[in-house]
DNA sequence: TCGGTTGTGGAATGGATCGTCCATAACTTA
DNA sequence: TAAGTTATGGACGATCCATTCCACAACCGA
């Protein structure tokens, strides 16, 4: 990767890179999330992070390899959102968690005027198919959000606010679906105040002790 | 649009088409379902059909044309699904046809071996950004569908299935949720047994009475 | 200050793709 | 059978786009 890593010590330094790698993926997410991967160009991610077309090849290898470092990072960012929101606090507020989660879901679609979507299922709905580091990624999303939803109704049944004699496997299951659901009916063109709705009645039916 | 008919009369008769347009706005729709809008080509279309660029284009205009056609004939099939499924019958037998709907929706995810997914959620999250008129008949699809949904709900709750002071708008958002949301975490991988208990879940914590 | 190495960015390349064009085929009416 | 019309399908042109290339810049150790 780096001769003077691998050699241990330098002979010479390299010129330094010009630009902030992070700030760099931020802007080249936004060109995939606003158009999707077939649908931006190499040549709009160079204008839209100033680089050139050297250094963006030279960075990151081909566009491949650049949207599935985007969109890695983008469900890495998923599941942080939810742990952040889900994992960790006393039973007694654990529905609470669960239900501010599911509205924060909502109202992230309901506020997305531009109606970009999610770049995980737009990247699924394009690529999963064919790419399997793509379908791969997603699936392990999927996964990792399922165990912390199961986790969080688990504790809401140790509460006594949601039946024990429910499958927490199976609540998790639904309420990953409706997450994504929102998700979709939101792009396919229901309105703000609908979607909000279906995060409050999807809580509501919840079944209680 | 036809010199013949705008006429009243006909002076020769022009050579007749040679191919099923029906057939042939199949083909075209496996191509797209298969690959998406982006990744399909023209000249896979023409070799699917067995048509020519000429005739191609001579009969269904450009690219995106055609793809309005076979997107517009999906999103009628699919309220046509939920119609026969739905539509008609006993109050009685209302929460079954629900039922039998969802886990129809569920089936059909779960069998997609190939994992193609809908075309109705892959051309809205490739397009209806940009596309008005695929936005548009997304958004007349859903809305159809919600009729539908909401309808039929509250036929059930007529028969006593379904709780009445449950608001059949907000239940029938809650399943057309449901239904593209299990569409979507199929299509993300969940395994074909998951979509289905989902399912089951989604219409067992209805409220009943 | 100098040399060696990597970063930079824009021009060039090669391949792919959309849509058009046209010579020919097929068909019907007169 | 002849004439007029549209269908056919493959070749062609223009454009687009991912990737490579290269001349030059920047940096650091010596």
């Amino acid at each position: 990767m780096d001769d003077r890593v691998k050699n241990g010590y330098a002979e010479t330094m390299p010129r330094p890179r010009a630009f902030d790698e992070h700030q760099v993926l931020e802007r080249a997410r936004e060109q995939f999330w606003a158009t999707g991967y077939a649908g931006t160009r190499m040549d709009d991610i160079a204008q839209a992070t100033g680089l050139g077309k050297g250094s963006l090849y030279g960075a990151f290898g081909d566009k491949g390899k650049l949207f599935h470092r985007v969109f890695g990072d983008w469900c890495t960012a998923v599941v942080e959102v939810a742990e952040e929101r889900l994992a960790g606090g006393p039973d007694a507020e654990a529905f609470a968690r669960l239900s501010g989660y599911v509205h924060l879901m909502a109202e992230n679609t309901a506020s997305d005027t531009e109606r970009r979507g999610c770049l995980l299922a737009k990247g699924t709905a394009e690529l999963a198919q064919h790419d399997p580091t793509v379908a791969g990624r997603s699936a392990e999303t999927m996964t990792a959000l399922l165990t912390l939803l199961r986790t969080e109704i688990s504790a809401a049944q140790r509460h006594g606010d949601i039946d024990s004699a429910a499958d927490p496997e199976r609540l998790a299951a639904l309420l990953l679906t409706v997450v994504r659901g929102i998700e979709a009916v939101g792009k396919a063109g229901l309105d703000p105040e609908t979607l909000r709705n279906i995060a409050d009645t999807a809580m509501g039916v919840l079944p209680v002790p």
